[in-house]
DNA sequence: GTCTATAGCTAGATAGAC
DNA sequence: GTCTATCTAGCTATAGAC
């Protein structure tokens, strides 16, 4: 087999659930073999970095879909309510509805750490100036549209890991509905 | 040596610590022997059902705390008022002012996660009763103060997760106001 | 580009002296 | 109750054939 059994865009896909419900730690390369359907050889030949090139490539990934979905979605010239509703569809359907863990949260534990606090943390900044543009555009003080923007990651990440531990994912889409509520309200 | 080197308080307080820094899976034996000064042989000793039994036993420390610190106080005789205060300020004192991730969110990724699964559940019912009751001592409707209870911990949680991502501690201390306000002004 | 086989090491856990 | 020394299993990573 001279071409690739399997596409990397699957293989980043199949990395990013077993990092999201297991860690960085947790997840060991006869799971990452397992579960992508690779030997951990070939693995090595995609992702030279090892293990930790394989949490970038998740990373790097999951950025993109972000501006795409999220970022992209809520700077457009559609008008303001409708990008808020869409942002937070995506938003939901990411999440699985509160049913799935934050792959972010996942892989911001751990020895190596510190290697992805960046690429995190540059993510959760492009959301909240997303929402904060958003919610200048809704018309809200500068003051206020700063403070409800960084509201959305609090309470998105608050609530997954409160709704996934109780398994109550209802506890999600109502902290989505608070957000909405408190955009359309302001 | 036919004492304890180091008081069990002491050992708990370190693997919290460095459970909470790492993550379950990122602590190996050896860190958690140099970070508690005692020896492999002698932390199984201590704990029979070995780095699971740590955790476990750090759980039940945290229970102990919460219950103490947070539980106790939301449901006291004291003004509503005051004991909302001291609640929200031992929880800032926990997690230092928003400078220190939760424990709870550590321990509750990879393999064995299930396993603190249960008790970290109860850990987060427990805060949400007492913020229950706190709301209908203040006067709310058990509609809501239902609901703002179950945004204690989400707002907690979350503000956590961005603020310690983000390295702005000020992000926490601002979230734990806005409950305090809600719960206020409500 | 994928595979089998294995290197080299560290993991969690234990034996037994003191 | 703590220690040194050690076990086995699993880890990340690599060599080299196809």
């Amino acid at each position: 087999m001279a071409f690739p059994k399997v596409e990397q865009d699957v293989v980043i896909e199949k990395l990013m659930e077993l990092f999201r419900s297991v860690g960085y730690d947790g997840a060991s390369l006869s799971q990452i073999a397992q579960a992508t359907g690779l030997q951990k050889a070939s693995l090595y030949h995609r992702f030279p970095g090892g293990k930790q090139a394989m949490a970038e490539a998740v990373l790097d990934q999951v950025a993109e879909w972000s501006r795409a979905n999220i970022t992209d979605v809520l700077t457009s010239s559609a008008p303001p309510a409708d990008r808020l509703n869409k942002a937070l569809a995506h938003i939901t359907d990411l999440y699985d509805g509160g049913r799935k863990g934050c792959i972010l949260r996942a892989l911001s534990l751990g020895n190596e750490a510190t290697v992805f606090q960046p690429q995190i943390g540059r993510l959760f900044q492009d959301w909240i100036a997303g929402f904060e543009q958003l919610g200048l555009d809704l018309g809200l003080s500068p003051d206020t549209a700063r403070r409800l923007a960084y509201d959305v990651p609090v309470r998105i990440q608050g609530a997954l890991v409160v709704a996934v531990t109780l398994n109550q994912p209802k506890l999600f889409t109502e902290s989505v509905q608070a957000i909405k509520n408190q955009y359309l309200n302001a």
